[in-house]
DNA sequence: TTGACCTGTAAAAATCCTGTGAACGCAGGC
DNA sequence: GCCTGCGTTCACAGGATTTTTACAGGTCAA
């Protein structure tokens, strides 16, 4: 697919001075972050759907193995970066052994960690590619990537590659607005010719399928002179006022957990 | 979970003292090793079936990069860790964004080498322990791994070698749709080259030969774009509606594995 | 309210993808 | 050497999908 799938990481590190100069780096490259001045719980992890986390042990204290033993043992799919101060060959070899990724010393360039971490997620992305269900649920629409396909209530919606690609973009940034030319951009996978309709086509084919098996809910704004946000909401008469029931409590869960802890690019 | 599942490596050194600590070490873990004084050809790589290839980039000379990039385009899979002398934070980003997935500065430690290429290999979940000597029913059809063969009540579909690894691999990931890439990738063992038909060829060899055996199941559909995926329906006329009736119930059944109690002597 | 500029929509045109049959080359067995 | 089985490659036809084009309707700012 896209060469540079955008990443999501997590930093564990209180040494600001990294953590800035390496966020300068990771935003503009795109990818989502979170910083942490101190140890995120592993089940907060595994809600963040990361691709990889770097920490620095140092901060950990007296924790440090037995936390790194506990991501990696509860995310094994997780890459597991650790950069910190001086090490000795045996704490690396046992942290490695244990299930971390890769172990880099300090001081070291903000750009050999990013390219360790996309060396890391690479391989992880592609042992995983199939193994994880990697199914995403929002309004009454089920994203199934391992099928690329989208169903509704179990019936799919026969999309074709190009439209799953579309609809998949959306909902992966739910809730923000996407430029025509980015979308185009990460779809089709080079940058949009003046005057291209075809991301207009594909989202009318894409409402089209959705409105015919979901015909209560509306998922694809359109923002005027900008271009498209996706947000399901159950719209329409009785059926809309249950339906909205309905989707208040996941929709909450969901954006928090996902959303708002990473700072948008 | 994996104990020690045993690593197949090939180091590109000609450094004899490092060369000779590490493989008492390697060798010691019962990893399978071969050593080499020079480049060895990406070809001889694709058959040799490694997990990981350790190399130290000044035994290559000027064709270091075109190596590199040559091998890990056509083996994707494969992990490829440098070893090296000197080298510039450019140089090792350089090799990282290409594909290498770790890179090592001499001199080192040789735990920590043989603990980086763990940290590399660590993702075989492919090797299917069991279905070596097992058989997989699904449909009306028995795969049998211990013989590379399958068979439709005792009769043999007359499968070669390659269709059979095709069936094995579709099968496998039942349900679940690979991409051809993904499937050139684990069967032939490496990267596919653009415009590739093989596996569309293989395809309709293995669908011809169900067909013939199995005439009223629907085994492999295509995914227009994306690739193929394995799904035994049964389908046609007064046939199939015993069939199908068959078919939704024992669903669990289906996916049983029969492990034999003998080996083959 | 008007006019310029966007967007929705439908259908034609162009492109791409897959199924298929056959030719080719290579290796092993006779 | 000759035959046979196997894997690879090529070419073409029929479909499916994507892109382009045209026009109608909507939106916004002056």
């Amino acid at each position: 697919m896209n060469p540079q799938q955008t990443i999501r990481l997590a930093v564990i590190d209180d040494d600001s001075g990294f953590v800035t100069v390496l966020s300068k780096r990771t935003e503009a490259a795109g990818w989502q972050q979170r910083v942490s001045g101190s140890a995120i719980p592993p089940e907060e992890l595994v809600a963040m759907k990361l691709n990889a986390l770097l920490v620095d042990l140092s901060v950990l204290g007296d924790e440090a193995w037995d936390y790194l033993a506990r991501v990696c043992d509860l995310l094994p799919d997780l890459g597991v970066i650790v950069c910190t101060g001086r090490s000795t060959v045996a704490q690396r070899v046992r942290g490695l052994r244990m299930g971390v990724d890769d172990w880099i010393g300090k001081p070291c360039h903000p750009e050999e960690v990013m390219a360790r971490i996309e060396a890391v997620s690479r391989r992880r992305r592609r042992t995983r590619a199939g193994v994880e269900s990697g199914t995403v649920v929002v309004g009454e629409l089920e994203i199934r990537a391992d099928q690329f396909q989208a169903f509704v209530s179990g019936e799919s919606l026969d999309l074709t590659r190009r439209e799953f690609e579309l609809l998949q973009l959306l909902a992966d940034v739910k809730g923000q607005v996407l430029e025509r030319e980015a979308i185009y951009q990460r779809v089709w996978g080079y940058a949009m010719a003046h005057g291209d309709r075809s991301v207009d086509v594909f989202i009318r084919k894409l409402r089209q399928k959705l409105e015919k098996r979901s015909p209560s809910w509306r998922y694809i704004h359109t923002h005027f002179g900008v271009g498209y946000r996706f947000d399901p909401e159950a719209v329409g008469g009785k059926v809309a006022a249950e339906a909205a029931a309905l989707a208040d409590e996941p929709e909450i869960a969901d954006s928090q957990v996902v959303h708002s802890s990473f700072t948008v690019a």
